[in-house]
Parts: structure tokens; C-alpha cells; sequence
RNA sequence: GGCGCGGUAGCCAAGUGGUAAGGCCGGGCUCUGCAAAAGCCCCAUGCGUCGGUUCAAUUCCGACCCGCGCCUCCA
């Protein structure tokens, strides 16, 4: 059974197969726009899609992944301006904060990460493509639209009826939705080359219809178009971006090349709640990676809590939650750490890829293995994993031997990483010493004296947890 | 107005036409000088409401109630 996954546009869940006539699956997904860090409901879906490659992975199939990086619109040139940085400075500066982030979180790299700025010139001659077609028109100003009433089919993404299409008189921000204003034929129609203004200052690229920059839409159908091709497998990103985004996305490439069927497959993940509110800045729960790490968590915990939940349903991000997934973790080590003596591996070789080589079972883990390949279900998949986990009867060696290769691979497909090891806090040179006098007070079998020093120690903001031959110190 | 999503235990969250996975929290027990950790056990006769179809519905159909998203920059 090839990987089930549900389509936007088709709305059914279809299979997931490389061409017979194509080397790899081709999968573009719109990246961040590198303006500031990335905050954690742009990483659930960046992560969304990393475990869906590397489930494609596991299953056999080559993935060419292709994520851009927006490093050209009016938030990169506003911040550039405002940093008192040329727009390359600022933006490679975001880009590499991005990239810290990705690896923390266990993102791998796409194969292709083309950056928009690098690809004016496909852009332009992607837009010179449409102008010819009759798809577009340059303005008195100098910008190029795109003239969405060419394009009979528009809006078959998300079922719009072309007729019906209506624009707002006024946008979000209260200002009027005007066309005439913008020099648009039409409301409906977009920006394919945005006419140079003083205040993009030194962000402009000569074109045929004078100095601007692109508009944000041609970026995506040109870097797709330069690396895909003008049909390609898949194509993701978050669900806000259907509507206009990938819709117009559709119509340049497919309006520029003559070639019906852009991406054959859609894949759009639902947005994050955090705290039971829609995120926003206003209410200051826009958590970045770096805030959450500031607060104790780590990087694979908070994995763990953004994919706990299924990608078509919102998710409501917590505190609580992550929390939620560190206790989650840590219960499946304590599973592996009993279960790799019995089977004969060491924590290094459950780590290592070559261990995932060795045997091609699941194991027990086949159960949960399938259900993640309908419709990328990890809440399920993860569900399974402990049932397994909590059977009463211990596996034999050649079993348990099975079961360690197929939670090792599950668990590469997810991302999740076990045994990372913690930075510990430093402990304090008196509390050391505490913890040593109550020790020696316990096997003196003088417990007045024990429980007192264990109540200095709390007062200090340590724990003492004995063990049977010795104890460890940790932080509250 | 158009398109779409959801309502499952204290919280989070899967799933199925045949009587509710899992995680967290909580409770009990074992162990333990104490405390903790760990292990074991328990924890929804119930899946928004009301009808319908069915031998059987939380699962299908209809209506309704509630919450939410998009149509406007946004992962």
C-alpha cells in the first residue's frame, strides 16, 4: 500500500507515487519570508512537510524537495530600511537564524532552496511570457497585473466561482479596496512587477517595463517552473495561502507554459492556536523556537507537541502541551533503555541509521507504520506506538530485536529523536556538599539529620532523588 | 453572500456500522526510613442536540445549536 494523502483540490485522499517517467517526487513548498525568526506556527507546517518527506522516504520513494526563501517583498525591503542594512545583510541574516532553527528542529534540508532574488530574471521571463499570452498588461505606472479574466479556469484550487468572486470595497486594514487606485483593470487582478517607489530606496531590478521588483506570487511559479518543471508532484505550504497565493500560482504557470496541471497533489497544513487563541502579536503569544527554548523546553519537545495533532485539524499549541510531549519522550526511553539490552543494541546503534538498515520489519511497529501512511496520521501513529509500549508481556530477543529496528525507523520518520542529551545546570559547590552530608547522614541511619539537610537543599531549589546505590542532585 | 472546518473524558487527541486508541493530569497498589523515581492497576454505558435509516450509529442521512477559518498581507 503506496502513502494515502488528502488533496486540496480534489478533495480525496490519493495515493502518492513517483512518475514512471520522472526520477524523483518533485515537491515544492512555499518557505519563510525572511523578515524576522520564523515563529512556531510556521514550523509546524515546515515540519509537517519534513515528516511527510521523510515518510516518502522510509517508504521507498526519491523526494526532490524544493523550499524557497522570499528574500525580496515590502516586509523585507521595509525592515532592510529600517536596519539601515542593504536587503542581501538583512535577509541572509534571518536566513541563517532560520536555518539554526531548522536544525534544532530536526528539519532536514530541502535539496533546492532557491532564494527569489536570485530568480528575477526567470521572473521577468515569466512575465513577459504572460504579457505575450494576453494574460497580463503593464499599467501607466510601470507595474505589470496579471488579468485574472483570462484565465477561464481561476480559482479551481479552492472551488471559487469565477462569477461570483468577490472583492472586499475595503481590505483588513480598514483602506479602500479600490482598483483604480492601483491602476488594476480589476480588483481581482494582482501584481506579477510592482513599479519602483522611493521608498523601496536601492531595492529595484531593471526590466522591460522600466526598474521595480516582482510581486510576491511570480516568485513561487518561477523558482517551481526553473527546478520542477511545469508540472511537478506536490505542492505545500500552509492553508492561508490557498486563497490567493497558490491559486495565482496556478494561473501564471499554467497561463505562461500552456500546460495544464501544475502541482498534481496539494498539500496544505491547518493553522496553530496557541492557548486557545488565533496567534497574533497583539496578543503576545507569537512564540518563536528560541522563546520556548528560553523557558526549559527542547527543540524536540516542541516537534513532538506542533505534530500531536492531525494536519488538516487546527491544533492548539500549550504550554501544557509541550510539557504533554516532554513527559510522552521521556516514557519511550525508558521504554528503549529496557527493551535495547534484550535485543542486543546499544543507545548508539538505536541512534544510528545503519541499525534501521539491519532488518526491513516493523515489528510490532507495523500497525503503526501503516497508519501513518494514511493521510500522514501521526496522532494515530504515535497512539499505536504506545500501545506497543504498554503491552504486559516482554518480547523475546529476536522479537525485541524487530521491534527496536521499527521504532527506530517510525521515528526517524517522524523526526523525533530519543537520548538527546540535556544541558545539565551546573550544581552549586554547596550544594554538592549538602547533598554528600545527607548521604552520609542516611547510611548513618540518622534520619533527623537526613531529612533536615534535604529541607536545606529544597530551600535551595534542589531536589535529591535517592537510588539504591547512590543519588543524583536536581534542579527544581 | 461564497467556500470550508470542527464539537469525543479534567486537559490534549485518534478512530470505527457492532458497542470508545493513546498521551498528560488524577486516584490506588508495589517498592521505599522519608521524599522522589520506577513498575503495575484504575479512570467516558459515553462521542454537541433532536429526529431518520439499520438487527445494530459516536460512526450513514436530515435538521438544529455552538465554536472557528478563509474570501484582505499571513505557514
Amino acid at each position: 500500500m503506496p502513502v494515502f494523502l488528502h488533496d486540496t483540490m480534489s478533495r480525496e485522499l490519493r495515493p502518492l507515487l513517483t512518475k514512471p517517467d520522472k526520477a524523483s517526487f518533485g515537491m515544492y513548498c512555499c518557505g519563510p519570508t525572511v523578515y524576522g525568526p520564523a515563529h512556531i506556527g510556521n514550523f509546524r507546517t515546515f515540519i509537517l512537510q519534513d515528516v511527510l518527506r521523510r515518510t516518502l522516504e522510509a517508504f521507498g520513494i526519491k523526494v526532490k524537495h524544493v523550499r524557497n526563501i522570499t528574500d525580496v517583498d515590502d516586509k523585507t525591503i521595509r525592515g532592510a530600511l529600517a536596519a539601515g542594512q542593504s536587503l542581501a545583510t538583512f535577509t541572509q541574516g534571518w536566513t541563517d537564524k532560520f536555518h539554526k532553527d531548522c536544525t534544532a528542529l530536526g528539519l532536514l534540508p530541502p535539496h533546492v532552496e532557491p532564494s527569489a532574488v536570485v530568480h528575477i530574471p526567470q521572473q521577468v521571463a515569466m512575465i513577459e511570457a504572460l504579457i505575450k499570452r494576453g494574460h497580463a498588461y503593464v499599467a501607466k505606472d510601470g507595474s505589470v497585473y496579471f488579468k485574472v479574466c483570462s484565465c477561464s479556469d481561476y480559482g479551481k484550487l479552492s472551488h471559487l466561482d469565477r462569477s461570483k468572486l468577490q472583492t472586499q470595497d475595503t481590505n483588513s486594514a480598514g483602506q479602500a479596496n479600490d482598483a483604480d487606485e492601483y491602476d488594476r483593470e480589476s480588483a481581482n487582478d494582482f501584481a506579477l512587477w510592482k513599479a519602483y517607489k522611493p521608498e523601496d530606496g536601492e531595492n529595484f531590478w531593471p526590466s522591460p517595463w522600466g526598474k521595480g521588483r516582482p510581486g510576491w506570487h511570480i516568485e513561487c511559479s518561477a523558482m517551481s517552473l526553473e527546478h520542477l518543471g511545469a508540472t511537478f508532484d506536490l505542492h505545500g505550504g500552509g492553508f492561508d495561502l490557498c486563497v490567493p497565493h497558490h491559486e495565482n500560482e496556478i494561473a501564471q504557470t499554467e497561463c505562461a507554459t500552456g500546460i495544464k496541471g501544475f502541482a498534481a497533489h496539494w498539500f496544505h497544513s491547518a493553522h496553530l492556536l496557541v492557548e486557545g487563541d488565533k496567534m497574533s502579536k497583539s496578543k503576545g503569544n507569537l512564540y518563536t523556537l528560541e522563546q520556548l527554548i528560553e523557558k526549559g523546553f527542547t527543540p524536540n519537545e516542541v516537534r513532538y507537541a506542533l505534530i500531536s495533532g492531525h494536519y488538516r485539524t487546527s491544533l492548539n499549541f500549550t504550554l501544557h502541551g509541550v510539557e504533554n510531549a516532554r513527559s510522552a519522550i521521556a516514557k519511550l526511553e525508558r521504554w528503549v533503555d529496557r527493551i535495547l539490552p534484550v535485543a542486543g543494541f546499544s543507545r548508539a546503534e538505536f541512534i544510528a541509521p545503519q541499525v534501521h538498515e539491519i532488518q526491513t520489519t516493523w515489528g510490532r511497529f507495523a500497525p503503526a507504520w501503516e497508519i501513518l501512511q494514511n493521510d500522514l496520521n501521526i496522532p494515530g501513529c504515535l497512539g499505536q506506538i504506545f500501545t506497543v509500549v504498554g503491552e504486559r508481556e516482554d518480547p523475546t530477543p529476536a522479537q525485541s530485536r524487530q521491534d527496536v529496528c521499527g521504532l527506530a525507523k517510525l521515528l526517524q520518520a517522524l523526526g523525533l529523536v530519543l537520548f538527546v542529551p540535556k544541558a545539565e545546570a551546573a550544581i552549586p559547590v554547596e550544594v554538592v556538599e549538602l547533598g554528600a552530608r545527607r548521604w552520609a547522614a542516611k547510611q548513618a541511619k540518622d534520619f533527623a539529620a537526613a531529612d533536615q539537610l534535604r529541607k536545606d537543599l529544597s530551600a535551595l531549589g534542589w531536589t535529591m532523588l535517592d537510588r539504591k546505590d547512590g543519588y543524583d542532585l536536581k534542579k527544581a
